[in-house]
DNA sequence: GTGGTCTAGACCACC
DNA sequence: GTGGTCTAGACCACA
């Protein structure tokens, strides 16, 4: 896990927790680390991973127990996937074929 | 001109710039707009554009004639293009493949 | 710190701090001050400084933890000498060179 | 004659003519270019030779026949030459030498 | 006219 | 608290 880059760390963090989620490493109803242990594990203060939780909270990914910890809201995947597919279909990959194209570049080449 | 706000104003400017190059719009030896012109023109304060300027400089894509103002250096399009080319190969087309993975998604279906 | 009225001061800034990094008082991962307290201490506009410190990032002399601060990168001492010493041996001694001869003085009665 | 250094070109044109002075290409009475002439010659502004003619008129290094050009000045050579030699010896050898030091360098290894 | 630099002050995201 | 960005306005050297 790279910090130094361009996007915040909070979000990086979100991105990783939905990677993970996407990968099937969490399913749904596992409990994930306590923003404490995260923290500590990956060299970030607990308060940014606190934030990374409550945006996850927001977007019904995760859901809190409180004094227990946080866990994957049930259909989580799916929802990561359908939200993250549309978002993908419009607005990236449209950006993308323009780019390609700018660039001279055309997909079949890359696969 | 529009300001996507989540890109620095100064970096969507450059951005600008360097398409009108790719497109040939902007040719070797072209004088561009002067700070203050170009800032006028688009309601962004001329120290914002300045800075834009300075950027491209740093990059090699334009250059300053002292009193005068900035023109295209010569080479700039192939200079754009090759290290736009080489962003998007080595750093976005990976991470773009292993999004798609991950959301199931082939580039056969997105042509 | 005394400025130099024929240099600009965040470049002077620059140099100052390369040359605590080369006399090493300033080594790898040591926090150098805050824009704003460093800004307050010499008596400079913090954006000042912001823009020493942004020259230096892209010069590879330090590095920023997000919300954290400036830290001096890793072999940055090595690589200020190396630069250093390119450019001394490759531009300015050339030309002091010749203007010694221009002179009529050489390097033998001077040291 | 390279004008996108970071020296003023004007500056830049009063070196070159008393590198010609000391150099003996240029003696006592010779006449110089006009402005205009000289400008045209090196692409230059002439109101920007102008202002070059001017310092060095300042610094007695040439003189001025209305209507008819600019001319060198009697002892102009032992004059430049002493000017400069005060300013090598006094300002600029005591700098090149700190600086050596704090590379690492020593005159026996240059010359 | 051109850009280069600096200041002051503001707002923001982030840690 | 940190830096990042932007604005407004100023002064300067230079062409």
């Amino acid at each position: 896990m790279e910090f130094n880059s361009n996007k915040s760390i909070y979000l990086q963090i979100c991105d990783s927790i939905c990677d993970r989620v996407l990968a099937g490493e969490l399913k749904d109803q596992d409990r994930i680390q306590s923003v404490r242990e995260f923290g500590a594990e990956i060299g970030v203060n607990p308060n940014t991973v606190a934030r990374s939780y409550e945006k996850l909270t927001d977007d019904g990914i995760i859901y809190n127990k409180r004094g227990i910890g946080y866990f994957i809201c049930d259909g989580a995947r799916e929802q990561v996937l359908a939200e993250q597919r549309k978002e993908f279909l419009e607005v990236e990959w449209p950006a993308i074929k323009r780019k390609m194209e700018l660039l001279g570049l055309s997909p079949d080449q890359l696969d």
